[in-house]
DNA sequence: CCCCATTTCTGTACGCCGTGCAGAGTTATC
DNA sequence: GATAACTCTGCACGGCGTACAGAAATGGGG
């Protein structure tokens, strides 16, 4: 029951959560540049160097963020069952918590992957994985891959964001995507031409889920 | 034979192209950020402004930038054999030409796969995929599937480059890898800390071809 | 109880960034 | 040769991250 160790110095302001949650309310709202120090700083009411108080640098408040956000998927319970169902369960968590906040990923994808929330996130992954069966070598080299496959398959759905924060509804942004599909021309590309009905699928939950699933099965039903 | 159509005007001093190289060079030298309009202006004797008589704006030198790599990849010939090995052959082209220029990864990643050469990179990959047998609904899917393991894969590879421009040779970059796993506890980590040996053919070129192997496995041997 | 070391926040300033705007110089066409 | 089109320059604006110096607030040691 230790107490904050309050040391000399008028009472804080602000504190580290209470930035985070403006940076990502800001970013949520007018895309990731919106996440400025400058901006954090008026919305939180305070001079823009009130900030490094609390953390060193920018990138510090990124990485901080990026933790905040896996630390909630990691606090999350997870059922602990089927070993498929359980990485299911732990890429669509993990799917849904970041295409709330789009602009998180590219911060993931920047390189702030390596904090200890992110270390966790993969041994979690590595638990689930075990229970497949698969030799200890195969084992690493397939949490990396399923991570990869997740990752990347939300970086490519969320890229195509216009630039506002938040994502449209699932339905309407495969609307928006079969419309932009809709002009590629079939004497160039004729087979993205003829595939266009069936990447209505695309960028959905479906899809996510159906290559997930084929990045399993590669796991377990692959040679050696 | 068409003449280049000169308008009124004085000779231009520099080209599309040449507002391309100088923006790929100061990239791979210093960095994403240091491909600045100002930076490129300077590079090549001209004032910032003069940028703009070639390019609407900034985030047009980046896709431009991210086609003409595009393209280069479009424009080499892979052979055409067994569609396994055409697609290896495909996804090795694009990690080495992207790895090359880490600072073009995140503006790939950033939405800037929307152009003809990105269209035709998609269309030259459902066409590899068409010889695997599968059906069109599954071929279409599969490509997608492919581009976001390559894209996911080849991201998380850049992602932990310090922030110079090139990336260090492998053998550096997985001794890095590992010294900077080396620490991690085991009591908390315990999975993790084991793996920190096997994982040393992480980011190389023996990992990429491995999760792209279980992905097509997975797309050809899966159920349904 | 009071002083002082420590901490928090403010204000100013610097060097970047992208880019809008006005203008000067160059060139092909009539 | 006049004119219209085009290229490039210079200046300016607002925004960014952040270094620096200083004022106000606070708790602990004498």
């Amino acid at each position: 029951m230790t107490q904050p160790k309050r040391r000399p110095g008028p009472k804080r302001a602000l504190s580290e959560g209470g930035v985070l949650d403006a940076a990502l309310t800001l970013m949520d709202a007018d895309g990731p540049d919106a996440a400025s120090i400058r901006r954090i700083a008026a919305a939180l009411g305070v001079s823009p160097n009130a900030v490094y108080t609390y953390f060193p640098d920018k990138s510090a408040i990124e990485q901080a963020l990026v933790e905040r956000l896996l630390g909630e998927l990691n606090r999350a319970a997870y059922n602990g069952g089927e070993w498929r169902t359980d990485v299911e369960a732990l890429a669509l968590d993990l799917r849904s918590r970041l295409t709330a906040h789009p602009g998180a990923v590219p911060l993931l994808l920047g390189g702030a992957m390596n904090g200890p929330e992110a270390l966790l996130l993969g041994e979690r992954l590595l638990e689930v994985l075990a229970r497949a069966g698969l030799p200890a070598e195969a084992a690493a080299r397939a949490a990396y891959l399923v991570m990869v496959y997740v990752l990347g398959a939300i970086a490519l759905e969320v890229a195509d964001v216009p630039q506002a924060g938040a994502l449209a509804p699932e339905p309407d942004r495969i609307a928006a995507r079969r419309a932009a599909m809709a002009h590629v021309p079939a004497e160039t590309f004729p087979r993205t031409a003829a595939a266009v009905d069936v990447m209505s699928g695309w960028i959905g939950t479906e899809q996510f889920l159906w290559g997930l699933r084929r990045v399993l099965d590669g796991l377990t039903r692959g040679p050696v």
